[in-house]
DNA sequence: TCTGGGGTCCTAGGACCC
DNA sequence: TCTGGGGTCCTAGGACCC
């Protein structure tokens, strides 16, 4: 069996967390750049705003309604997650971390699976403080239809047994389903495949020909077949950084700062996981203007000659790769860089051709510095100290539980 | 004026090998 | 007259997830 705890309306309940004035009022929280509604209240639900609305486009909503806006912030939502999953631990080590506020269990025993459910709900709500809904069934994708009933009926949990079973899968449209996404649910729609139910019952050798052995295994999985199993110390197979700029940037002093701040956060998500890259790429956006329709990427890519961790060497080829996509005149949007074909960094290949050097103790003793004084107590003289470039963030709330200056008060 | 930032997996097709 | 039959690896692009 399989449980899914998924956090409701997770960004939202954190910030409520440290705002209990906030409960039952309509809050929102917006993407990185104050671009879009990324995350929503069930009172901001109920008003019609869309996941992932431009702010510009609901903003007279928003006055409307008095939506209490958020800026995202991350560094917040990050220790609430881990807290929730550590707190998961509890009640088994069998347990995927799937996303930030998402998690599988699998459950051994059988039995009283209902007051398992209660439980993983209310303790979690009690310890932590933030609301979720408990899903448990025959397979993960099964697990996942039962939290989205838990949800629909406003209950804390939900578990799918042989007695709801055909009911509840035939109450799940088939947008809902995990793996189903947008262009999937036309394509079955049209074939007459309308809900959960349906797909359990199709000919999954034919949806195999059709489409492909995704879609196969979803149906086996809705059949309560648990093909997919928990993935455990995951590591990541590519690292991503990268940031839309806060106004658009000309000056390649100015992009050099930016590229060099990218290219610490990911070398520092890289010796997290203890992997080196072999390779980087960096990417460069042009800003759209009048008679463009398409915003125009360039991107170039530098394979090492030995797979690297090393913070200062990546920083460096990344400046050098940005230097050639640069066009002085031209003004831009966003950068990024791609750290690819990770290994694991006691498996690497060496070459003889290498020459390059790297420090690991130094940027062992960054991370303990900055670990325990703060994110940026110590960081490469080539971000810059001005970063007047960086994203808009102007609605963040403080770093309660991250920033000693940001600690609540409590006035007695 | 203003539309995020990450990830994963699968497939088809091309290039190449003997 | 006749023009094989296997393979592997890589890449781009699509689809999906949060």
């Amino acid at each position: 069996m399989f449980a899914l705890v998924d956090c409701n309306n997770f960004f939202v309940s954190c910030e409520r967390l440290f705002r209990p004035d906030l409960h039952n009022k309509p809050v929102a929280v917006l993407s990185n750049n104050d671009g879009c509604i990324i995350a929503r209240s069930n009172e901001v639900k109920q008003l019609g705003i869309a996941m992932g609305a431009p702010y510009f486009k609901v903003k007279d909503l928003i006055e409307q309604y008095q939506i209490q806006l958020f800026s995202s912030n991350f560094m917040l939502y990050g220790n609430i997650s881990k807290r929730i999953m550590d707190h998961l631990q509890y009640f088994t080590d069998d347990l995927e971390i799937y996303s930030i506020d998402e998690a599988f269990l699998k459950i051994a025993d059988k039995k009283n699976l209902n007051l398992l459910a209660k439980q993983i709900a209310t303790t979690t709500k009690q310890n932590i403080g933030v609301p979720v809904s408990v899903g448990i069934a025959d397979s993960k994708t099964l697990a996942k239809i039962a939290a989205y009933h838990a949800k629909q009926q406003k209950l804390s949990h939900f578990v799918i047994n042989q007695a709801n079973y055909a009911a509840i899968l035939q109450n799940t449209p088939i947008e809902e389903i995990w793996g189903i996404g947008y262009n999937l649910a036309h394509k079955l729609r049209f074939m007459g495949i309308g809900n959960a139910f349906a797909l359990a019952n199709y000919n999954q050798k034919i949806l195999r020909q059709k489409f492909n052995v995704v879609l196969e295994k979803t149906c086996l999985e809705l059949q309560g077949k648990a093909v997919l199993n928990l993935e455990r110390n995951h590591h990541k197979k590519n690292i991503m950084s990268s940031r839309s700029f806060g106004r658009k940037i000309t000056e390649l002093n100015e992009l050099y700062e930016a590229i060099s701040c990218y290219s610490s956060i990911a070398c520092r998500k890289l010796r997290k996981q203890h992997s080196k890259a072999q390779a980087i790429c960096v990417i460069l956006r042009i800003a759209k203007h009048a008679g463009y329709i398409k915003e125009y990427k360039a991107s170039a890519m530098h394979v090492f000659a030995t797979a690297v961790a090393d913070e200062n060497l990546i920083t460096a080829q990344a400046k050098k790769l940005i230097k050639t996509l640069y066009v002085p005149g031209k003004a831009y949007c966003k950068a990024g860089i791609l750290l690819f074909d990770l290994v694991q960094a006691d498996h690497v290949q060496t070459s003889l051709f290498n020459t390059a050097t790297e420090k690991p103790e130094l940027f062992s003793a960054v991370d303990q510095l900055n670990n325990k004084y703060g994110k940026n107590t110590l960081f490469l003289a080539s971000c810059g100290t001005k970063r007047n470039w960086q994203m808009r963030s102007e609605l963040k709330s403080p770093n309660y539980v991250t920033n000693w200056q940001d600690l609540p008060k409590v006035f007695a």
